[in-house]
DNA sequence: CTGGCCATTTAAAACGTTATAAATTCAGCA
DNA sequence: TGCTGAATTTATAACGTTTTAAATGGCCAG
């Protein structure tokens, strides 16, 4: 029915003034002002007269008036947009959500719009980063996952597009990010297993290529050393495999010899995957063996109390990945300004000797 | 450093021929040709000489040429995106990403973008739906969640705006959706119980206000009705309320009197949180009770094979939202050809007797 | 009353594309 | 030769905005 090449809200113009979606010209016409005088003080330019000013605000708040974003864009070069790279597997157990709201958040009262970009089809993401940048789809991009040296920060960083990351790199040019300090977490956490008498724990590590399993395995190991226990590191699965995955390798290692009695785990899922390929084996949650997680939703702890875990706060992560974009889209140059390492917030119990 | 008003790609024009993004305009200068003839050229126009078309897009590709989106948009109003309204819950298990990935490969190869509209800000849907349209931000809309009277699908219906929905309303007009039959997963999962001997199935229901939490019901009610048994639909809770008060409500039902014997759940987290509150009571499933979910990951079944499911593809429901709504933009007006039910594949463990 | 300066407003051009209508070329034919 | 019409190409305008440069008018010093 409704041709959907034209807008169907597009009614046919009436009589000199032309309905339709009001444009500066529809303004100029009312107020008798030219096209340049309009936009001019609808961007409150200070060499237009204040009544002027206040009087086409006016016009154009009462007449619904708001800019043709595609026009703006053309002539300007600028899409205000943000733009935030998914991957496929990021949605689970709510990251993608919290850091989406948190940058929601972050851009709320700006002229950005948010827009999620899901890389489901480009097999890299730097196709996707590339497809990007050349068609002027974004002014400044979001994305997680970093590995130590991240293609896509690279291209980023030649081009001066403006982006932040959820996690840091080793490239030797600094960059804007946001990250989780993964070391301090996983040495805390398995200090807290050692603290509790296990004398081996196991690291569940993060997927191979990314910065934050260097972390998380760096400070496991810290914390090993300095207990001088034994430990292990579960090969074959990673905090990406699927839960099943997990389950069934943490059953078949129990059917070896010298098996960990805890585990550090980087994920909820992992975390409750482990709880059931133990409880497989006829062990329980706190008496043969213990586990502590990172926590990121409700899931875990509504559904496995006993799991000490430490909280990673990604709205909050997703709210500063918001901020430090803009103000690095604002000419912020100063990089270091634009780095930040949150803090896990230890549990008061951690304290407690187990 | 860079200069983020102007893309940082654009070098300083050289001699004749500028450099920079290439356009219509250097393809022209490059063949001889005029701008409009390398446009026509480029859509392969038929007025076109087949050796003209050859030739500029020859040229095209070994400059690189891509079109800028934004003056076509100016231009032509089109935008060709794709918008899909994202609620901040669902996000939880997959949802989002399995029918963001299906929407995906439904667009794969067609000049559309996807782009994912997160909803966090505006408290109501609407609000969203109708910035939306009147930014003319995208040139279909899908979203999910529907109500039997959405106020989304009434106004995009007036405004003539393209759009499909996951999930049935109850208004007049008729509208493109793709929907699962809940009714018949339930019927079916609810029948599985009595099957397998339960005599009081509890159904823990969508959330009020959602077509598909009615489908639920009605498919409960019929099945019990049918066995002529009891049972109970449990109150102050749904399938979006968080997993520790599911599993509190699930605990403090069995501490009263004339309790259920088994559950329908419709998601796995719910399926999850029940069988942890079972569990607290001393009640192990599928001796003293016996749940059937819904499926949409691979979560539950890692974590509680025990637990009989019946799955719903998400993807595909994404790809055929994907495919209806490019058939809707591309002008198909049967609107009963836009509609799809997904029926349930009902397991054939299903038949043998519980 | 002229010239100059300020404050304010404006006309014209541009961004890259497509739509409309017109121009050009050339073959066929009277 | 000149006309018609088909095939191909083209000039011009337009989409709605911002930018650049210029115009307008008022006021004051000379």
């Amino acid at each position: 029915m409704a041709d959907p090449s034209k807008p169907a809200h597009a009614e046919d113009s009436g009589s000199a003034a032309k309905r339709g979606k009001p444009t500066l010209r529809t303004i100029a016409e009312i107020t008798g002002l030219a096209v340049t005088t309009v936009s001019r003080a609808l961007s409150d330019a200070p060499q237009i007269s204040l009544d002027t000013r206040k009087r086409v605000r006016e016009v154009a708040d009462e007449i619904g008036y708001s800019p043709d974003r595609a026009a703006q864009r053309l002539k300007t070069g600028r899409t205000n947009v943000i733009g935030v790279l998914l991957d496929p597997h990021e949605e689970i157990l709510g990251y993608g959500t919290s850091i989406m709201s948190g940058i929601a958040k972050a851009l709320q009262g700006t002229a950005y719009h948010l827009i999620v970009m899901p890389n489901f089809l480009n097999s890299t993401n730097v196709e996707a980063v590339n497809y990007i940048t050349r068609n002027a789809m974004a002014d400044g991009l979001i994305f997680s996952r970093t590995e130590p040296l991240d293609p896509r920060v690279r291209l980023l960083s030649d081009l001066g597009f403006p982006f932040v990351t959820h996690g840091r790199t080793e490239l030797s040019t600094p960059h804007p990010y946001v990250d989780y300090d993964n070391f301090t977490f996983s040495y805390q956490a398995t200090k807290r297993l050692i603290a509790k008498g296990r004398r081996k724990p196991a690291l569940i590590s993060g997927p191979a290529g990314f910065t934050f399993a260097g972390h998380l395995q760096h400070g496991f190991m810290t914390a090993v050393r300095e207990a001088g226990c034994a430990y292990e590191i579960l090969s074959g699965i990673d905090l990406d495999s699927p839960a099943g995955a997990i389950r069934d390798r943490v059953r078949q290692r129990y059917a070896e010899p010298d098996p960990p009695d805890s585990f550090m785990c980087g994920g909820e899922v992992c975390a409750l995957a482990t709880i059931t390929g133990m409880s497989d084996c006829g062990l329980t949650l706190g008496r043969e063996y213990d586990i502590v997680a990172k926590q990121t939703s409700h899931l875990l702890s509504a559904i496995q109390p006993q799991v000490e875990t430490i909280y990673e706060d990604l709205t909050a992560t997703g709210e500063d990945m918001g901020r430090v974009l803009l103000q690095r889209i604002g000419g912020e140059s100063d990089v270091s300004r634009l780095q930040l390492l949150l803090c896990p917030q230890i549990p008061s119990s951690f304290d407690a000797a187990g």
